[in-house]
DNA sequence: AAGAAGATTCGCT
DNA sequence: GCGAATCTTCTTA
């Protein structure tokens, strides 16, 4: 299986809405890892969210990845998702880690070398990124920390502000 | 030890 | 649009 990521948020260091604020923990170590790896996590008793780590290792930071233009093994993303419409595959962070079949088990996964999963260079990039504030987040909730791909039907949620 | 909140989704109105 | 589902973590007694 395989996507274009089309919506992302950011998670960044000393971010009081990030999992990685009140220090590291066995929830969240894999935030600590350094740049390039997994970071899974469950939440609300019904999904899986896929992160990808950022900065030095040491230093708690991430981004989620929010919505997939799904490229190759449509069908097998359609079964792990119970043969849903094609538009809403994977767009939403849950949906996303349903699609994949992602799970706790790859949590802490380096992503920038053969393995289950991992980030390959761009098909196609975005020519217009726009931003707006992040979603179902309560703290920091001004700041612009959402990216996604303007006018991509597989973007999640309110298309806010194009910078 | 108990309760509330949480980077959501789904089904129903 | 609203509330339930359902599990982990963090806060409060």
């Amino acid at each position: 299986m395989s996507g274009r990521i089309v919506e992302t948020e950011a998670y960044p260091p000393g971010d009081s809405s990030g999992h990685a604020y009140r220090g590291q923990t066995a929830r969240n170590h894999s935030l600590f890892l350094g740049a390039g790896f997994a970071y899974v996590y469950f939440i609300y008793g019904t999904s899986f969210m896929l992160n990808v780590t950022a900065e030095q290792p040491g230093v708690g930071a991430g981004v989620l990845l929010r919505a997939l233009e799904p490229l190759d093994g449509i069908e097998l993303m359609q079964q792990h998702r119970k043969a849903d419409k094609l538009i809403d595959l994977a767009r939403g962070p849950g949906r996303l880690a349903a699609a994949l079949q992602i799970d706790e088990r790859l949590d802490g996964l380096d992503l920038c070398t053969d393995g289950p999963l991992w980030l390959g260079t761009p098909v196609q990039k975005s020519a217009h990124v726009g931003t707006s504030v992040r979603i179902g987040i309560t703290r920091e909730a001004d700041k612009l920390l959402r990216f996604f791909e303007v006018g991509n039907p597989f973007v999640s949620g309110p298309k806010a502000r194009v910078p």
